[in-house]
DNA sequence: TTGACAGTTGAATATATGTTCAACTATAAT
DNA sequence: ATTATAGTTGAACATATATTCAACTGTCAA
């Protein structure tokens, strides 16, 4: 008995669908991947923050003006775009700049939109 | 005083660059629903719900037997993709199939493996 | 060297959310 | 009619996470 048929509850309906489905399912990891790079943009304050910083490169303080937020809530949201790789910082005397690190996200966030127009 | 000076808790420091990018700033509505389309993509049960679908139409038991999930889970984020209007579905007889309703997603499933891989 | 400010960080809190569980509906088959 | 199966749904639980708060570092100016 394989792994999946034992946790599921229920049959397999339309086996030679199943069998094909799975056997053009990409790699798990590389899923698992691209489900965090959605998570990262799917916050509001993350979204805003991108979204300036595609107009403007800006220090923290100015991001924080913008958004009308504390600089410690928008240093922890630059730390997690950050880390995934999405901004790039460099410091300047007391002030830290921040740009985007990647050029698909201007991309992503033009369908984004595109999707939500359609929608409406 | 301006309310988001009030609620910020530091000067601004580039005074031009957080007028200009205040002003092309777009309407935090769309921002927000832009956010929210993210995050549904956010999610490694959806990424793979969607990436199952795009190559066939499926019903409930063939998904949570693919994904090694139970039809409970399954349906509950079905749901929630349903109601993003990002899946649709029919019912015949006691089954239900689904189908990816929007041409975008796959458009930035392609851009975000693009972004994965770059990364790597 | 002292004070002020830009920014970071860890802990705490509050909230959001994914899965499980149990109960339920609807349909098909006997 | 009864039984089995596909699917849905609400509540409960566990986990993840965004913001706040306080303390901290590093840099500049007086």
């Amino acid at each position: 008995m394989s792994r999946s048929e034992f946790i599921c509850d229920c049959n397999v309906i339309h086996k030679e669908l199943v069998d094909d489905t799975k056997s053009k399912m990409c790699n798990e990891n590389l899923l698992n991947k691209l489900a965090e790079f959605f998570k990262i943009l799917g916050d509001t304050t993350r979204v805003k923050i991108l979204f300036a910083l595609d107009k403007n490169e800006l220090c923290v303080c100015d991001i924080a003006n913008i958004l009308g937020m504390t600089k410690s809530s928008i240093s922890h949201q630059l730390g997690t775009l950050r880390r995934s790789g999405i901004v790039k910082c460099k410091k300047i005397g007391k002030e830290v700049f921040y740009t985007l690190d990647d050029e698909h996200v201007k991309e992503v966030f033009e369908i984004g939109l595109e999707h939500i127009e359609h929608r409406e």
